[in-house]
RNA sequence: GGGUGACUAGCUCAGUUGGUUAGAGCGCUUCCCUUACAAGGAAGAAGUCGGGGGUUCGAGUCCCUCGUCACCCA
């Protein structure tokens, strides 16, 4: 084995092996219950961020331990078409050859963006790969493919027949930079500092009232002012006619609650055709809706003398306009939230628009229910609320698009007879009056209304193949929360209502990743930790292993480069302990563990604590625990295994008797065979290799068994005998540290056993391994103990180090003194803690009895440490 | 305004759904290149678990309340 894991040069060479070796495919086991996980898409023009890096190492964690534990296990990979963002990218490319979208016309556009999604698609996926990501790539698909667009057509034509898809005018937010409507949730709300204006709005008869608003332009919108009912500055005024500044157009004052009386000026101007609150009180009370915005933003006729203005100059001019016609009252300096949309950034305008919706209340009650009934559940539990609250405040959903980039609406629209003709395959004529006059629809549909039908589209639906057959409903849909209205929740509407069935039992949410500090990663901070970078310098199983292990379901992490780096020195320390292992197995052919009565103390010990550590994995397995699962693997290895065991371990394996020799071998196999198999979900790459070193099956890890725990080998003796060796190794080596006592110089000892001399006369050598003690006398009680001397004490067990030149007599006794201190604290706690009936009658029994015999230990130990005290004393 | 979450060592986070002197990494102090590992080893300092109240034999963990900070939806 060489000196460290060259993970460069092995991560491509393994991946390879694997998927060459069509490991990564469900049929290595044919006959297995599945487990299917859909990928969460990327875009096609995406590029691997942390999000993703973190996605790929939870699922591909999923789904690796599933293989290990027997079952069909298949992820399906691919990519959206991302409509705006790649319709976006393909502008900015003809902008540079100084032409556009619309002189190249739609068909070219169309040709373009393949071109260019042929040429930069991959590259996603190529980073997927970098990361170990186990895909069945021969199911790869893309929203845009063809059977993917079927499903999407046949799916809109079915909700369009069953009355579920309707086009009509309703308030939208509209994107003038990108020109097409967004759905509510591409839209951001960005609390940023703007003004609020005040002004008086007049009144019919002379009076005025004033009003104060955050979109002075809108005002030409206006269709009502409204006033709390019971304000009583404002009592007078219903039902009395404002006049619109500037156009003079009459309009009602109305009274209602929506109103709050302390904001602003307590009355409100109504906008119903350009801002939602407005648009809910405009339909109570049967306003006017009126546009006053042009696509781009400008100005309408409706805006009377400022049609053709850009809406923020109408701002200007509008109030420079009612400052010189004595309206205005005052500006002030207002901090208010806006809406900019996801993509791009610029603020978007809420205006009234024909557009395609999908009525959604009846999916959304279905897919309430899924989650209330616990056919889908949601971990971390606590988002179930956040998905009722709201699915159960959703609103029509807007799925038409202004793009050419996604899957063109196929709807017909009749020249004669202006009817609507929806089918699945390309109508010659209308429906309704059979007129060869048609044009099909020119919007494309969201991109999300394709995501939404993944787990299903992606396994062949609506035709009802094999994989669709076998694998559906998948198993688990693994993403970031930031997602669950996006995403999830249209998938378990659309799965439920298409395929009647969940389309996965399980949500499982991760958080975002954040930078060290909390902060949101952003170029523009330049805190922005690049996965790609981090796998070329730290090696993918480093980033994998920081990404699951730091983190909890549903939190958002903070990841830092230190963090990295300690997981990377976590692989170099496996590589090493089992590099150890390896070079002493020569000659050694792997064979099963002997039983207990064959093996020695550290055995039983090691043997214990690795079980009981595949006991744990699996609970928090079960429980989707896996940070924690992970950190325990850690934390076994390095400072049980490692830093005992491996020690330990060298007593046998340099000394001549041969049969301790092997049955060492077989311990320090065992427990890296295990641990491979619980670490290969975390950190594939690096397992692997050292597995193939190991040559402990002949399987590849990838398709090695899942460990169980082995009761068997679960030995509380063992762990109770062996603590005591290691405080009492612990406690010497404090006494050197303490004492100065240069490392390499070997002592002796004098230990008093106690109850324990059979335990101290067997693992003498130990001493002498851990803590440099060469000589160990074993008192049977009436000898003397020599007088410079440290003493450390364990239970009942005594230790003695002469150290004549470097004992303090005082400083000794100061040692003790604090030790006892110490353990008179814990002694009066305990005892009050066992004098206390409702303790004893109400605990546990387990709970009480560990009380028990630690108050026992702890009393021994004070003995000990008196009578020490008594003799240096005296 | 409605909702959700967080608050634990100087910093960043764990803490098995109540069991008894709270754990890790980084940072800090001291020592050590001992033939698996300096990407390492050994010893150590460091926290009234945001404040207050309650339930309980027992609360970082459950309940109430207040505070601060995030996020989501209006």
């Amino acid at each position: 084995m060489p000196k460290t894991f060259d993970f460069a040069t092995a991560e491509s060479r393994l991946y390879t092996w694997w998927q060459d070796n069509g490991w990564f495919k469900p049929e290595v086991h044919p006959d297995a219950e599945p487990f299917v996980i859909s990928i969460p898409p990327p875009n096609v023009t995406g590029a691997l961020h942390n999000g993703r890096a973190m996605f790929v190492s939870l699922e591909d964690l999923m789904i690796r331990y599933e293989r290990m534990r027997g079952k069909a296990s298949l992820w399906v990979p691919g990519a959206d078409h991302a409509g705006i963002a790649t319709q976006l990218r393909v502008e900015n490319m003809l902008r540079e050859e100084g032409t556009s979208r619309e002189e190249v016309g739609r068909e070219e556009f169309l040709r373009r963006t393949w071109e260019w999604k042929a040429k930069y698609g991959g590259r996603i996926t190529e980073q997927l790969r970098r990361l170990g990501a186990s895909c069945d790539w021969d199911r790869e698909r893309f929203t845009l493919d063809n059977g993917l667009s079927r499903t999407v057509r046949d799916v809109f034509v079915t909700l369009w027949e069953q009355g579920l898809i309707y086009r009509g005018a309703r308030l939208i937010n509209w994107s003038p930079g990108l020109q097409t409507a967004v759905s509510d949730i591409e839209v951001e709300r960005v609390e940023e500092n703007g003004h609020l204006y005040f002004f008086n709005y007049p009144v019919e008869g002379g009076e005025s009232i004033p009003v104060a608003t955050t979109r002075p332009e809108t005002i030409l919108g206006d269709t009502a002012v409204a006033v709390h009912p019971e304000d009583e500055r404002y009592q007078h005024l219903i039902g009395k006619n404002a006049l619109v500044p500037m156009l003079d157009r009459p309009i009602p004052i109305i009274a209602d609650e929506y109103v709050d009386r302390e904001f602003g000026t307590g009355a409100l101007k109504i906008t119903p055709g350009h801002d939602p609150n407005d648009y809910e009180i405009g339909q109570r009370h049967n306003l006017e809706f009126i546009n006053i915005m042009n696509r781009d933003a400008t100005l309408n006729e409706n805006a009377g003398p400022y049609a053709g203005l850009d809406r923020f100059e109408a701002r200007k001019k509008l109030w420079a306009d009612m400052d010189a016609a004595g309206m205005v009252i005052e500006t002030k300096p207002h901090t208010h939230v806006v809406p900019r949309a996801q993509r791009g950034g610029e603020i978007v305008e809420p205006l009234i628009s024909t557009q395609w919706f999908v009525t959604i209340h009846p999916l959304a009650e279905r897919a309430i229910e899924a989650v209330r009934t616990g056919a889908i559940k949601i971990v971390p539990e606590h988002f179930e609320k956040v998905y009722f609250n709201w699915m159960e405040n959703i609103e029509d959903w807007c799925i038409s698009r202004q793009l050419w980039w996604g899957h063109r609406i196929p709807a017909w629209y009749c020249d004669d007879c202006h009817e609507i003709t929806v089918v699945r395959e390309d109508p010659t004529e209308c429906a309704h009056c059979g007129s060869a006059n048609i044009h099909q629809e020119e919007d494309v549909l969201d991109t999300w209304f394709s995501s939404g039908l993944w787990p299903f589209s992606t396994l062949g639906w609506p035709e009802e193949t094999d994989d669709f057959k076998r694998f559906y409903p998948t198993s688990i849909m693994e993403t970031g929360y930031d997602i669950l209205f996006f995403w999830v929740a249209r998938m378990i509407m659309m799965g439920l209502w298409f395929t009647e069935e969940v389309p996965f039992h399980t949500v499982y949410l991760h958080g975002l990743v954040r930078d060290e500090h909390g902060k949101k990663m952003s170029k523009s901070f330049g805190n922005v930790i690049d996965p790609i970078e981090i796998v070329e310098k730290y090696g993918a199983d480093a980033l994998r292993f920081t990404l699951l292990t730091g983190s909890t379901p549903g939190n958002d992490m903070n990841l830092a480069e230190s963090r990295i780096e300690y997981s990377r020195n976590f692989g170099n320390k496996l590589w090493q302990m089992s590099r150890f292992t390896w070079s002493n197995l020569e000659g050694y052919t792997p064979r099963p563990v002997p039983e207990r009565d064959q093996l020695d103390l550290p055995q039983r010990w090691i043997l214990s604590r690795l079980h009981r550590l595949i006991g744990s994995a699996q609970r928090l397995f079960d429980t989707y625990q896996y940070g924690e699962a992970g950190r325990q693997i850690l934390e076994f290895l390095w400072s049980e295994f490692a830093d005992w065991y491996v020690e330990i371990s060298k007593n046998a394996l340099y000394g001549d008797d041969v049969k301790a020799r092997e049955s060492t071998f077989d311990t320090l196999v065992h427990v890296l065979d295990n641990c491979l198999r619980l670490l290969h979900p975390y950190i594939p790459f690096i397992t692997e290799e050292i597995w193939h070193y190991l040559s402990v099956g002949d399987d590849p890890l990838i398709l090695a068994e899942w460990p169980q725990q082995d009761e068997r080998f679960l030995d509380d003796q063992a762990e109770t005998e062996f603590a005591i060796l290691m405080e009492l190794v612990r406690g010497i080596r404090n006494a050197r540290a303490e004492y100065k006592v240069e490392p390499s110089r070997r002592i002796s000892a004098l230990i008093d056993p106690g109850a324990q001399n059979g335990l101290l006369d067997s693992q003498r050598a130990i001493f002498a391994r851990l803590c440099n003690v060469e000589q160990i006398t074993l008192l049977d009680g009436g000898q003397a103990t020599p007088e410079k001397a440290a003493t450390i004490v364990a239970a009942d067990v005594t230790a003695y180090l002469p150290l004549a030149d470097l004992v303090d007599l005082d400083a000794e006794r100061e040692r003790l003194s604090g030790e006892l201190d110490d353990l008179q604290q814990q002694i009066v706690r305990t005892e009050k803690l066992l004098q206390n009936d409702n303790f004893v009658s109400k605990a546990k029994p387990e709970v009480v009895q560990r009380e028990r015999d630690k108050l026992d230990a702890l009393t021994a130990s004070r003995q000990s440490v008196e009578e020490r005290l008594a003799a240096l004393e005296g």
